[in-house]
DNA sequence: AAAAACCTCCCCAAAATTGGGGAGTAGAAA
DNA sequence: TTTCTACTCCCCAATTTTGGGGAGGTTTTT
């Protein structure tokens, strides 16, 4: 199976489940102990396709982890894939987290990608395995460019499955609404924004309420959320 | 040149100027008109590297051509990438963009990576090329992995530059600080969020005064606005 | 050329937010 | 054990934001 036999593989899944048994099809082409889709927000909730076994992922959710978790918490912050040596585990916490982990049957080795799409939307994807040091990093470094690839393909299914549609229809804002939005977005207040533009307040109220109706949004803060979310402004 | 020659000449890039010189060698070896990486930031500051004509770089900068390009806009949106003929063309001023881009040398056929870092960081990887549309995407085709693969490295070199160190600190919130954002970013106001939670009001200001303080926002949408680009929630 | 959208300005009163205080419990970290 | 952080509750008054109105001129789009 090449690498282009499973990104058409994934580009041919229909639905989450088939998700799932692409994991398994992976570890068995990789013959790794495990390869995992994982969906975080930080609210917690999550969406997770992958090897890992059921008793392991309810203790997960138990334990509450997500909060704590190192890999989650050091992928966060970097942009790159991330071996499983080289986050954080001084705590006391996130080293009973992972001894918790290997008695569950998660690799002693561990590489994870993080993704992000847009709106926030943040995913790892996690190839695990129980081996040495030495043929780890053998493994990793020639498969790493082959994970990447296969994980950015992972999401975009995801994000595809869970938006359910792919492009989602943005309000379009005039280029006054927009500054508008961005000053808020800033920190400004009202006068502060309206004055930085040299324009009256109320005149800059006006584009707070045009954009705050074109956005659907039930307030100002919601209106720049959404503007930001939906990509319309820059912090 | 394989992929592998790229990747490592990219990783012995030690500062900014390199990458541009490496721009104008993937020109060369893939034969293209353009490769630019692009770096959209927040406040309309950007950082280019790219082999565009400075002729058209301070024209795009002149017109602030930021605040429309149907690229950026486009792929602001999407997740994975995105060949110029897929967006959105429609609007008078973006035609009128294209027609201006072309004449300044820029391709008429283009594929654009869009690459997420964290705290909201966002960046461009473009290749243009002036050619038809068959010889465009059977290139196109060919290319893409290798292409995902090199944006990532320009993207991960860039934040190394850009940061000086790797790891940005975000500023922990606590579970209820999150969640009081998140409500407020869903556009409950204070009273509404305080309802739904259970809790006074006054116990869902301290929430929101402290998530404030701790983001270094100057008010409540201020928070909720760094909050979302630190991806500490999702809308 | 007409219609639509955009930019600018103004008023008022009700409602919401903000800025300070302070205080007690529970649980985790040092 | 002590210290620190997180969670919950309360008061008051100043300030800001919001939700309606309306009106005239300039660009785009159709």
């Amino acid at each position: 199976m090449t690498l282009q036999d499973i990104i058409e593989r994934l580009q041919r899944a229909k639905a989450l489940e088939d998700l799932q048994t692409i994991t398994e099809e992976l570890r068995e082409h990789y013959a790794t102990t495990h390869i995992v889709y994982h969906w975080v927000n930080s609210i917690g909730e999550r969406f997770g396709a992958g090897t890992y076994s059921t008793d392991w992922v309810d203790r997960y959710l138990e334990k509450d982890y997500l909060r704590m978790d190192p890999v989650i918490f050091g992928c966060f912050q970097r942009f790159h894939p991330v071996d499983w040596k080289q986050l954080d585990w001084s705590t006391k916490a996130a080293r009973s987290f992972l001894k918790d982990a290997i008695s569950f049957g998660v690799g002693n080795q561990g590489y994870t990608i993080p993704i992000r799409g847009p709106n926030g939307q943040f995913a790892l994807f996690t190839v695990s395995h129980t081996t040495t040091d030495e043929a780890w990093e053998g493994f990793i470094q020639a498969n790493a460019h082959d994970f990447m690839i296969i994980a950015h393909e992972f999401n975009k299914k995801a994000l595809e499955f869970e938006t359910g549609t792919e492009v989602v229809s943005v309000p379009a804002l005039s280029p006054r609404e927009l500054t508008a939005m961005s000053y808020l977005a800033k920190g400004f207040s009202r006068a502060q924004a309206a004055d930085e533009l040299k324009i009256s307040e109320h005149t800059l109220r006006v584009y707070i309420e045009a954009a705050r109706h074109k956005l659907g949004a039930l307030n100002t803060t919601h209106a720049v959320a959404r503007a930001l979310s939906c990509g319309l402004i820059v912090v």
